[in-house]
DNA sequence: ATATAGTCTACCTTTTATGTAGGATTTGTG
DNA sequence: CACAAATCCTACATAAAAGGTAGACTATAT
C-alpha cells in the first residue's frame, strides 16, 4: 500500500493539475478541498517542491504549482519520491535494489522472477501514465 | 513492499516445499538455512499454521509441513494473510476495501481508476502463481 | 522419565507514519 | 515603509507497525 503521505500527495496534485490555468494555489485550499490536514499536506508539498515537481511563490497571491505540464509527471516518479521503491522486494528492485539475504543466489530463486514480473507489470502503467491521466474535470 | 514477515513466509515455504518428501521440518533447520531469527520464524509459522496453510508436529520428529500441495497454494494468499492488501489504495482493494476520504466520487476519481488497473496486473500473477512456481531445485 | 519440539503470552526496541506548533522569511500592496 | 499574507523551516509529539526476544507451558517419541 502507498502511504498517507502519497496519497495525499497524489490528491494535491490532480487538484493542481486540474487548476493549471489559474497560477499559484494555497495550501489551505488544496487541505480544505481534499480534507487533508494542512500542516502534514505543507510538508508534502515542501518535499515535492525540493524535488522539482512543484514550484511556489510566496506572500499575497502566492501558492504552489506544478513546475511542468501535467503529462510530463509520470506516476512512477511519485511513489518512488515519497515511497521509494514500487518493487514488492528490494532484491528486485531497479531504483533501490538491495541483496536478498535469505537466498543464497538470486539467479536462481523463483520468487526473484515472480517479483521480476510484478514489478514490470505495475511500471508498464506507473511509467506510462501521468498526472495528466488522473485529471477528469473538463 | 512486502514485510521483512512475508518475505520470511515465503522463503520459509518455499524451503518446505522443496522437501515436501521428508516429513515435518524444524523451524530451526529452516532458520538456519534462509538465515531467519528462529524466534521471529517461530512466530511467522504459527500464523500459517492459524490460518491452515501449514501443519506441525510436536515433541521428537516434529516439525512443520504443507497442508497442500505446493500447486494449491496461491502467492496472493500469503501476502494478504501477512501484509493485508495487495492494492495501492485502500479504495481499490478487493479484500479490504475502504472508502476514499480525499476524493468526493470514487466513481469519476483518475487515480481509482490507475490503481484498479496495477492492481489487476500484479493479481493476475499472484493469484496464478503458486508456491511451486517457486521451487527450483529438481 | 526425559529430551525434543512446537505453543503461547508477554514484553521490548526501533523505525515509520502521521501529524502539530510556532517562529522566520519573503513578497505584494496600500 | 508598514503590514498582512503566504510559504519555509525546524523541532517536537504521538501512535502504530515492524522486527525481534524471553521464558514458561504442553505434547510426544523413545
Amino acid at each position: 500500500m502507498l502511504s498517507k503521505k502519497t496519497q495525499y500527495a497524489f490528491h494535491a496534485l490532480i487538484h493542481l493539475a486540474e487548476n493549471v490555468d489559474k497560477g499559484p494555489i494555497l495550501i489551505s485550499e488544496i487541505a480544505k478541498e481534499k480534507n487533508i490536514s494542512i500542516k502534514f499536506l505543507e510538508n508534502i508539498l515542501l518535499e515535492l517542491k525540493n524535488a522539482g515537481i512543484l514550484g511556489s511563490k510566496k506572500g499575497k497571491g502566492g501558492g504552489y504549482y506544478l513546475m511542468r505540464a501535467p503529462k510530463e509527471i509520470a506516476l512512477a516518479r511519485i511513489i518512488r519520491l515519497l515511497d521509494g521503491p514500487i518493487a514488492l522486494l528490494p532484491c528486485v528492485s531497479l531504483n533501490y535494489y538491495e541483496r536478498c539475504e535469505n537466498c543464497k543466489d538470486e539467479a536462481v530463486c523463483g520468487l526473484h522472477d515472480v517479483m521480476s514480473r510484478v514489478r514490470d507489470a505495475s511500471l508498464k502503467i506507473l511509467e506510462n501514465k501521468t498526472l495528466k491521466d488522473l485529471v477528469t474535470k473538463s
